[in-house]
DNA sequence: TGGTATTTTGACAACGTTGTCAGATGTTGA
DNA sequence: TCAACATCTGACAACGTTGTCAAAATACCA
């Protein structure tokens, strides 16, 4: 035979509001109404109240209290990332925080990995703890369990990257413009071969700032030459590679825009590789730590992760709050950080 | 008159198995088998329950389920951080997911900010949250918070620094080890005025790194200079102030040791400032992102967020599995690595 | 003093689920 | 054909809390 504990179940059950109330020999009720600081307890029962409260060690139970809730409330929040772990994306998670505490909310944490089918599960599985909302950087296309969760009225708000769902808001950086705007400012240099490294193409982020790369080039009357673009690096070994071999290659460039911090690092770590980091002139997209303080200090677009993240949590609070206007793109602006790497210029590079 | 969707209420409520019972003409309890895959429901009801549950797009509520179950699980943790922003705070918090999520448990994670009441009331919200078990990185040293969760009988594992709490489980780094080998290998290079930089006196980690510190220059034979001796510095602008002050004052060290990834970051800002950055050896206790590309590389006693995190996760589902053995600490050793700045000798300063 | 208005309190059902147990149904063997 | 048994199924209570509403206690006024 085995008993509850060998099982390793949590035996020892918290005090209840019944335990509670018969030591204060009230009804349940009224502990409820202390617990809740709702008006018409008279003083003196309150006080026995919190008093056998604090005798007895209770702790209100949140989750009891939330399915027996009128406004079908939980006070929490899931919050999907690629990665609790990646800079950007625990950025975005600290201002998230940081909004929710203020609503007395609390925040479920996931990493999606950029897979398609844990989303998916992430999703269903915080729509079953019946989350009051959710804040997601997408990976998929078609938001099965998304739209599962949009079907209960809940509100998404996408971040980073918005989402094909109609009807909901979308918190992003100006990609596009940031993108265009590193590429003219090399050119303003003097650059006329720039080559653009960017990340999975499926990501929406990867392709616009690809789409502000061409249009970068076609503001300052520059050719694109396809032999200078470079696609889907989503690994630090892919990225060294292929700076390697455009350096390698015919008609090398003279400048380099990195579409993505990690990206970045790569090229770094291959120029410095190849001796090339003082001669080649480079703009990364993202802000990293220490950034400026390597040698020579890089240049990038900064995007405001934690305003991102901010931005994207009150979304969420005001339609939580009844906010019913349609679902919007909300850009946040990008900012050209000018440290040295994108103001080499081509006459360095032979 | 105010309706509830006046109010923002989610008025939509989700559907429940008694609609899901209905739909498929059964009792709500052959639902709850069916979702539960609990034996002995004929193949023929359990088809019709599954095609009423597709029909309503019903979700399991896992919340009113956790309610009722006897052993008295939410199936959810709670993780407290310094700060989810933070890179080292951040790779324990996934290695914390992974191992969760293994355990189809969910994460509730909370930065405290190294405050004592920030830790308190995250802790008080999670209790009332019933999470299964806690790891925290503790800030206070009295724990109220943990202890009332302590008597529950719910498990808590310390991770990074321990508790004053008997009985609980801690997964720790080497401190003292790292730090003394860090100072050793500096005084191998020739180094006789080692100075010490170091975080919040109060930290258990900054006050182990300091013994350490001691240590190894006990164990070389070095003379233990006050002057060179640095405490509290948590901020940058603290850091860069007290390594100016150590190299304009008269007799400075020609090394340093770091101990925290932010203050090895500010000195180099500052050395950078200096031009010392060649001529200064340097050590860093715990790595970051980058110290390989930074001129010069930057040696680190680099401790293993990751594996730290997964210790812990493992040790509290150990618990909530039955474990009953008494609390331990498990110590993860560190690792010196060796790229540059802690090589430069003191020929290379004057 | 009696009657009404007001405040304070508690009994009970309900939230959405699962545990318990008894009843219904079907199967087997003599 | 019937008893004995195994298999399925459902009624009901329970988990810990709050909403509803009526009862009890108190205050107020003529």
């Amino acid at each position: 035979m085995t008993t509850l504990a060998d099982k390793g179940n949590l035996v020892q059950r918290p005090p209840t509001m019944k335990e509670v109330a018969a030591l204060a020999n009230v009804s349940i009720k009224t502990v409820s109404r202390v617990i809740n600081e709702e008006p018409g307890v008279s003083p003196e029962l309150s006080e026995r109240v919190l008093q056998a409260i604090r005798q007895l060690g209770y702790h209100h139970n949140t989750t009891a209290s939330n399915l027996r809730r009128a406004d079908q409330r939980t006070a929490t929040i899931g919050l999907l990332l690629d990665d609790v772990a990646n800079p950007f994306s625990s950025a975005l998670h600290r201002a998230i925080e940081d909004v929710a505490n203020q609503h007395d909310t609390l925040v479920f944490t996931g990493s999606s990995d950029f897979e398609a089918d844990r989303e998916e599960r992430m999703a269903l599985t915080l729509m079953s703890r019946r989350v009051d909302g959710l804040i997601v950087m997408p990976v998929s296309q078609s938001h099965i369990g998304l739209q599962q969760f949009k079907q209960l009225d809940r509100p998404i708000v996408f971040v980073d990257r918005p989402a094909n769902l109609y009807d909901a808001d979308s918190v992003l950086a100006d990609n596009r413009v940031g993108a265009s705007v590193a590429v003219r400012h090399m050119a303003a240099y003097g650059h006329r071969r720039i080559a653009f490294l960017g990340d999975l193409h499926t990501l929406w982020t990867a392709a616009e700032r690809h789409l502000g790369y061409i249009e970068g080039l076609a503001l300052t009357g520059l050719q694109l030459d396809p032999a200078l673009v470079r696609h889907d690096l989503h690994s630090i070994n892919l990225v060294e590679q292929a700076t390697i071999e455009l350096f390698t290659a015919p008609n090398p460039p003279s400048a380099l825009f990195a579409g993505q911090n990690l990206i970045t690092i790569g090229v770094i770590r291959a120029l410095q590789r190849l001796g090339l980091q003082q001669q080649v002139a480079l703009v990364g997209f993202d802000d990293f730590p220490l950034a400026d303080l390597l040698m020579p200090r890089v240049s990038v677009v900064a995007q405001d992760p934690a305003l991102l993240g901010k931005t994207a949590a009150e979304r969420l609070f005001a339609r939580l709050d009844g906010e019913r206007s349609p679902g919007e793109r909300i850009v946040i602006p990008t900012q050209l950080l000018i440290r040295g790497s994108g103001e080499i210029t081509p006459s360095a590079f032979t």
